[in-house]
DNA sequence: TGTACATCAGTGAACGCGCGTTCACTGATGTAC
DNA sequence: TGTACATCAGTGAACGCGCGTTCACTGATGTAC
């Protein structure tokens, strides 16, 4: 899907890379292609080669956002095995990967029916319902689905307030506070 | 603080009623001081008497969010005095005060120091975390800050989820989906 | 090894657009006397 | 009751800006022969 190399370097990456931190610095409301050329050093108009248009980069890298979550949450499934964990790391996804994790939630802002994009944000969400169905019997409850939910919930809450700034009195990397705040879940409704 | 009405009209509650309007539209990303006079029929310069400029304008409307906020989560405390339905409610202020409730939680988008809207949000904060206070003794758990901290990232979590169409089972107003992922909260840690 | 050609990433000038902001103004309302 | 004046919400023309998009182009790379 991503083509590694032009001639002159790697500039679909470089874009993508730009966008992150632009939008880190600004948010999704104040990115621009001309300002993203700026950043990668090429003229105002080559984005457009490569994505067509403000929307076809912001779904690249929503895509993008989706894929690394989906393997984050998969090798901490793997190495720990913990329902608890794979809130932590989900957590700690939105706080080291704002920029993406900000514009994967805004569906208004990307094409939301690519395919690349659909596939990747149902592999985030399986990983995530899958460390509910891997709780030992009882402690899973009768729902899966809304266990899932429950934990999707206070780990995207506790995630988007510390983003927001709500929560002032946090250290920079909240994964302690993550992890004291997903204790309060009830795996069994 | 709102000055109720004018020669012409009352064109300060118009725009504010136009800019929520606006923004449950297209987001506030997409929010101009000139569509919102066309909105409201005034000049496109009106909008700079009552709000100065774009930031006074979502400065004001953030502040009436946390009003209303707060007024809700008071009046469901004082009615029910229940710990759940505190939660239900700020996930319906949410659903149905969408463009309010986005502007609040983004702070980079008003005069986060505004006197009369860091009060309002203090009260919100308080109506809130107040409810973890009511719980009987041993339910509220060891850390009222911790246990309130939960409950609002819960709510909050799955209010945005709902918000931006993560969620595409739910009804229209997810009242009872919402008070279904609550109770997976344990209230003491 | 060398020449001729095709490809296509990136250029740069030009365009029209909606925006925020400014500023001298208009005209209805309210008040002093 | 009537006149003169002050106030100030709202007007409308003008400005400069950065944006997205278009389009003919350039020039390095890769390939056919």
């Amino acid at each position: 899907m991503a083509k590694e190399s032009y001639h002159h370097g790697d500039l679909r990456r470089a874009l993508l890379a730009a966008a992150a931190e632009a939008i880190t610095e600004e948010g999704p409301a104040a990115l621009s292609l001309r300002d993203l050329a700026r950043r990668a050093g090429v003229s105002h108009a080559a984005p457009a080669h490569h994505f067509g248009d403000k929307r076809g980069l912001l779904t690249a890298l929503a895509a993008e956002g989706f894929d690394r979550l989906a393997a984050a949450l998969r090798e901490t499934r793997g190495a720990t095995g913990s329902f608890l964990e794979l809130g932590v790391t989900y957590v700690r996804f939105a706080t080291t990967h704002r920029a993406h994790f900000e514009v994967m939630w805004r569906p208004d802002l990307y094409r939301a029916d690519d395919p690349a994009l659909l596939a990747a944000r149902d592999r985030s969400s399986a990983a995530l319902y899958s460390g509910v169905a891997d709780l030992p019997d009882g402690q899973a409850g009768g729902d899966v689905r809304e266990t899932g939910l429950a934990a999707w919930s206070l780990a995207h809450g506790f995630a988007t307030l510390w983003l927001s700034g709500a929560l002032p009195d946090m250290p920079e990397l909240p994964d302690e506070a993550a992890r004291a705040v997903l204790r309060h879940l009830t795996p069994a409704g």
